[in-house]
DNA sequence: ATTTATTATCGTATTTTTACGATAAAGGAG
DNA sequence: CTCCTTTATCGTAAAAATACGATAATAAAT
C-alpha cells in the first residue's frame, strides 16, 4: 500500500514532478516552445516577445533551469539560453515509462458493472 | 516568430499545459500513482492513506478530473475513481511528439563557440 | 574611465493555490 | 423514516507563486 505524503518522493519521481510543475505554467510552457524555435536564444529576445517584465522572465528561466529543462551560458554580458537536450530526453523517457506497469484500472467491462 | 502571452494557447497545448500543471503537484502526483496501484478506487481509501483532510483530497481529485486524467463514477454513496486511460494515452503521445520538430538547440559544437 | 546593454537578485504587492472545517446532498442499512 | 457513510461544495485562512520596479553586477563599446 502506498501512503500519500507531500514530502517523501524518491528522487526520480521528485525530479519528474518538478519538471511537470515547471512546464505547467503557461508562460514557462511558451518560453520552452520559443527556445525550441529559436535555437539561438538571448534572454532579451524572450523578454521582447512578452508583455512581462524582464525580472519576471528571469525568474521563470531560473525555474526552468533548476528543473533541468534549459541551460544558460554566459555570452558576454548576456546569457544564451537553450533547451537542455538531456533533460528533455530524460523527461520524455520517464513520462513514457511512468505507470506503464499498471493496467488501465477502469476497464470498460468494469465500468459497466455498476 | 512566436509571441509569449499568458492567455492565448491553442486548445491542444492548453490541454497539455493543464495536465502538466495538475501532475506537477506532489499530492496529485501521488494520488495518480495510488490510483494506478489500486485499480479499484474508493475516494475514502485515498483519504485514509493521507494526512490531509477529505475536502482537500476531493479538491485535488476535481483538478485531476478536469484535466482529464482521472474519471469518477458514482457507486452508491461513494465515488469510484480511476485513471482515465484515454487521457493518459493522449498525454504520453503528445509529450512524446512535443518539440520533436525541433533540433536540440544547444548542439555541443555550438556550445563551444563562446 | 565612462557609458551602454544585459541580466540576476532583492524586496514587496498581488494573485493563486492549498488546506481546513462546516455543511449539504445522496444512497444504503437498520 | 432515521441513522450512517460517503463525498462535493462553500467560505475562509495560510502558504506559495507570480509579477513588478529598483538595484547591482558584468562585459563590451566609446
Amino acid at each position: 500500500m502506498v501512503s500519500i505524503t507531500p514530502q517523501v518522493l524518491v528522487p526520480e519521481k521528485q525530479r519528474l514532478a518538478k519538471m511537470l510543475k515547471a512546464l505547467g505554467n503557461p508562460v514557462r510552457f511558451q518560453i520552452v516552445e520559443f527556445l525550441a524555435h529559436n535555437q539561438t536564444c538571448i534572454t532579451n529576445d524572450i523578454v521582447k516577445n512578452t508583455p512581462l517584465a524582464q525580472s519576471t522572465i528571469s525568474q521563470h528561466l531560473k525555474v526552468l533551469r533548476e528543473a533541468g529543462l534549459i541551460q544558460g551560458e554566459l555570452e558576454g554580458p548576456a546569457t544564451c539560453y537553450c533547451l537542455d537536450p538531456e533533460g528533455f530526453h530524460w523527461l520524455k523517457e520517464h513520462m513514457d515509462g511512468w505507470l506503464s506497469d499498471y493496467e488501465p484500472c477502469c476497464a470498460p467491462a468494469l465500468k459497466k458493472t455498476k
